[in-house]
RNA sequence: GCCGGUGUGAUGGAAUUGGUAGACGUGCUUGACUCAAAAUCAAGUGUCUUCGGACGUGCCGGUUCGAGUCCGGCCACCGGCACCA
């Protein structure tokens, strides 16, 4: 028997894969159903690929080998997400250009990935970096200028201390760099931006057609944070009406006093008419100065600053009540002002405390002296609230939206949480924004025939303390001249953030080579919708949002056919180092695939991989039992090997297992249960090692192992000679339901729900003859004497329940 | 604080969705082979036990003939959001 060689045997197999372009899809096929899978591409580090990597991949590369044997005409695709910061920042360490740092790192994550045997359709790679690539992001920016979804403002923006670039709300994590880690502070810059807020109802609405998993959904909802309620307006003294946002309505008797963000804009209006506007400036600086970070840290202690000179009327009952500025109060939500009702809002409960403002309880049921009663069930009786008394909340929300609408002094309205996508970066390594600035046109965009705009070769990749992109510097490239009216012009010189070239990649894996539209009509059509996307959770409010958010606009503007891009998500568990503890080079305690698969081979690895635990849940690298996969792969090795004769019938003493193997694999694979879909195959191959196979056993576990480790199947299948065409390129093996069924089937006998005795019975025997054989049982006999049997349980081929009581 | 998730042997994890808890793997014990070790193969392995049994899925209670699974109340850990009106 030759040995295992698995590093022969590996190379041997994917080699000829790769040269034979095994794995390509066939577009037009149109004989076979089409099955797109998607895995999120990798960003192309220098540490080349981590054990994280191959848990998503191995898992998607199953699905898609299974899909394949199927019969599907199945697109697995694989690219490079290659703009960015550390590769950036590699290079102003080095001096090496960005471009040759991603060149030799795809070409690193190249051959690792194919080391471990994926079935990518290698024609197809696409790399966000290339012209080619990019000029298609510039082009889907354009259109989105075009259709007043881009727009620079000048705004207080997250400012990374450390990689001195503009963040967006979601790269920001517990008020530091989700990066770096270093402090975000707030910094007032004229910055690109992409107004996904005009997408947030869709966004939110059309996740409840897609086969999500339901935790990414919730998160996704609770990011752009909808909620539901009327807009008031307040006259004041000062002559301008006062707009809040409020979700509680009902609650409107309660309102004692108002609260205004300190950037609101009426505080310089009304300058002249508020008497205290030395105290209000010194406050509005104090606020102005904190970060994100400290706002939150201080959050539990309420500051503020009355208005002398004016004061707020409430519309219901026509009282004067006192204006104050907090920061409490985000300008950057809502209207940027309150309405506040301390006896049910624990916030302006602590403000009313501490400065000792009326509390009217509108919302029976709390003791308001003590603390805010916030109703959470709407069903709390409304009182002090003249027409609204003896109502619910629930009745009252309503009846007050239309007291409001009727008096012209509100509306119903919808708010959202999601604020607009920060979307210039002040970096080199990133796509050029494709925009040019005219002293007397402004904005002017580039005509899409002079796309792509190639990003500039730059002596100095470092970015400058103030705030301006490296490419600032190169002055004959920014300096231009306007699309529009030929005056002189500069270009602008942010570039994109990385999560622009990832926000339809999946799209151009359809038709890679297109040099007229981003992606063929006919590809298009024919690919559809991404059938099934595996990712990180990290990505959740991220990537999967923007892309979501593009694609839609893409829709809009008729370039795609479907409204959402992703049919169905799932999402895998970290893998973390042996102690439990995330994997990070501080720890040491990284595990490098190359070192596995050198030690144990790539099938060694996926299979491990695929077997640590619950794919959905975060699991533990362990050395010792990577082994245990080795060994299982040994025992499959020798069982190949043997030469067997015969045709390809299944043998008699293994005919049952084998159905319920390929039954178990089958379904196992669709739920992602990989972990007991291997447990089952290991079961068979032990039951093979007691009753030898017959060459059709070998043949069926062989073609249920190949998605999962596919080089030592197909080596296998060689010595074997099965068949001309590849095990990889087999029908998936059917199962006969009726044969995994056994013949007989042993059944617990419990006494009063207590199992006192097991006998085998006939599969589906009757309740009656079962009741014979129980009480013929010895056991039950002793258990039962001098007893009334009350009852009897009788659950087929699972278990009889005897209920007796003493005589 | 709000939203979500998890808790099962020494260990990673299974459990037909209310029906024999601990599949499969690791580790450990014993045996075979070996001068020996490794590898391999075989048997065993939840706890306690007076060997009849008794107990056992984070804790307390409930529903049920029957609960890891359902309900109520706690505890611990993990993830997300957070002064969002």
């Amino acid at each position: 028997m030759a040995d295992y060689e698995f590093n022969r045997i590996e190379k041997k197999w994917q080699k000829r894969w790769l040269d034979e372009k095994t794995y390509a899809a066939v577009t037009g096929d149109t004989t076979r159903e089409k099955f797109y899978a998607l895995v999120e591409f990798p960003y192309p580090s220098g540490q080349g690929l981590h054990v994280g990597h191959p848990r998503p991949y191995t898992a998607m590369d199953i699905i898609a080998r299974k899909r394949r044997m199927q019969g599907y005409n199945v697109l697995f695709p694989i690219g490079f997400d290659a703009f960015g910061l550390p590769t950036e920042n590699y290079a102003i360490k080095t001096h090496i250009h960005p471009r040759e740092v991603t060149k030799q790192n795809i070409a690193t994550f190249t051959s690792q990935l194919q080391m471990l045997g994926y079935s990518f359709d290698w024609d197809r790679a696409v790399d966000t970096t290339d012209p080619d690539y990019y000029k298609w992001t510039q082009w889907i920016f354009l259109q989105m200028y075009k259709n007043g979804l881009a727009y620079k403002a000048s705004m207080p923006v997250n400012w990374c201390t450390s990689c001195k670039v503009v963040l967006a709300n979601e790269e920001v994590v517990d008020g530091v760099c989700e990066r770096c880690g270093a402090p975000v502070i707030r910094k007032e810059k004229s910055q690109w931006m992409l107004k996904i807020t005009e997408y947030a109802e869709r966004l939110i609405d059309d996740l409840d057609e897609l086969d999500f998993i339901e935790r990414v959904k919730i998160q996704q909802k609770n990011w752009i944070g909808r909620s539901t309620g009327a807009n008031v307006k307040f006259a004041t003294t000062a002559g301008d009406d006062l707009m809040v946002f409020t979700t509680r309505p009902d609650t409107l008797f309660g309102a004692t006093y108002m609260v205004m963000s300190p950037e609101h804009a009426y505080l310089d209006k009304w300058a002249d008419v508020i008497s205290n506007m030395d105290e209000v400036r010194q406050y509005q600086v104090e606020a102005g100065k904190k970060s994100d970070f400290e706002r939150t840290e201080l959050a539990k202690e309420k500051t503020g600053v009355k208005l002398a000179g004016v004061e707020a009327i409430n519309p219901v009952n026509g009282k004067k009540i006192p204006i104050f500025i907090s920061d409490y109060v985000l300008a950057t939500y809502g209207t940027g002002a309150i309405m506040a009702v301390p006896a049910h809002d624990t916030r302006d409960w602590e403000f009313a405390k501490k400065f000792d403002l009326e509390i009217i309880e509108v919302v029976e049921g709390g003791n308001v002296d003590e603390e805010a009663f916030t109703v959470k069930d709407d069903s709390g009786i409304m009182i002090n609230s003249d027409f609204l008394n003896g109502m619910t909340a629930k009745e009252a929300i309503p009846a007050m939206i239309q007291w409001l609408e009727e008096h012209d002094v509100g509306s119903k309205q919808v708010n959202y949480k999601l604020r607009d996508w920060v979307f210039s970066r002040q970096r080199y390594w990133g796509e050029p924004i494709p925009m040019v600035h005219c002293d007397k046109c402004g904005w002017v965009p580039l005509p899409e025939s002079e796309l792509p705009l190639l990003l500039p070769d730059v002596e100095d990749y470092e970015p400058t303390d103030n705030g301006e992109s490296p490419i600032a510097k190169m002055t004959d490239w920014v300096n231009t001249t306007c699309p529009q009216c030929g005056a002189p012009a500069q270009r602008e010189t942010d570039t994109m953030p990385n999560w622009a070239g990832s926000s339809w990649y999946f799209l151009r894996y359809m038709d890679p080579n297109n040099s007229e539209a981003l992606v063929g009509k006919d590809a298009v059509e024919y690919w559809n919708q991404i059938d099934w996307y595996n990712g990180g959770m990290e990505h959740t409010t991220l990537h999967l949002l923007y892309s979501r958010f593009w694609h839609k606009f893409l829709y809009d503007i008729g370039v795609v056919p479907t409204k959402e891009p992703y049919a169905k998500r799932t999402s895998h568990g970290m893998i973390l180092g042996e102690g439990g503890e995330k994997m990070s080079k501080s720890r040491g305690n990284v595990v490098n695939p190359n070192d596995v698969v050198n030690e144990f081979g790539a099938d060694t690895l996926r299979l491990y991989i695929m077997f640590i635990g619950d794919f959905e849940k975060a699991a533990p690298w362990n050395p010792t039992a990577v082994k245990g996969c080795k060994k299982f792969l040994d025992r499959v090795w020798k069982l190949g090997c043997e030469k067997l004769e015969g045709d390809l019938s299944y043998s008699a003493a293994n005919e049952k297992e084998i159905h319920k193997t390929i039954k178990k694999v089958s379904e196992d694979i669709d739920k992602m249960k990989f972990n007991t879909a291997i447990a089952q195959l290991m079961t068979l191959v032990n039951q093979f090692n007691q009753n030898k196979p017959s060459r059709g056993d070998l043949k069926v576990l062989l073609e249920l192992l190949s998605p999962f480790a596919p080089h030592i199947v197909e080596e296998l299948w060689e010595i074997q000679q099965f068949d001309e065409k590849m095990a990889c390129q087999q029908p998936w093996p059917e199962y006969d339901e009726e044969k995994t069924v056994d013949s007989s089937v042993e059944i617990a006998v419990q006494i009063n729900g207590k199992v006192k005795s097991k006998i085998t019975i006939p599969m589906d025997a009757d309740e009656d003859s079962v009741y014979e054989a129980v009480m013929a049982d010895e056991k039950i006999q002793k258990a039962t004497d001098g007893m009334n049997i009350i009852k009897r349980i009788y659950i087929k081929n699972r278990l009889m329940n005897i209920i007796v009581k003493p005589q």
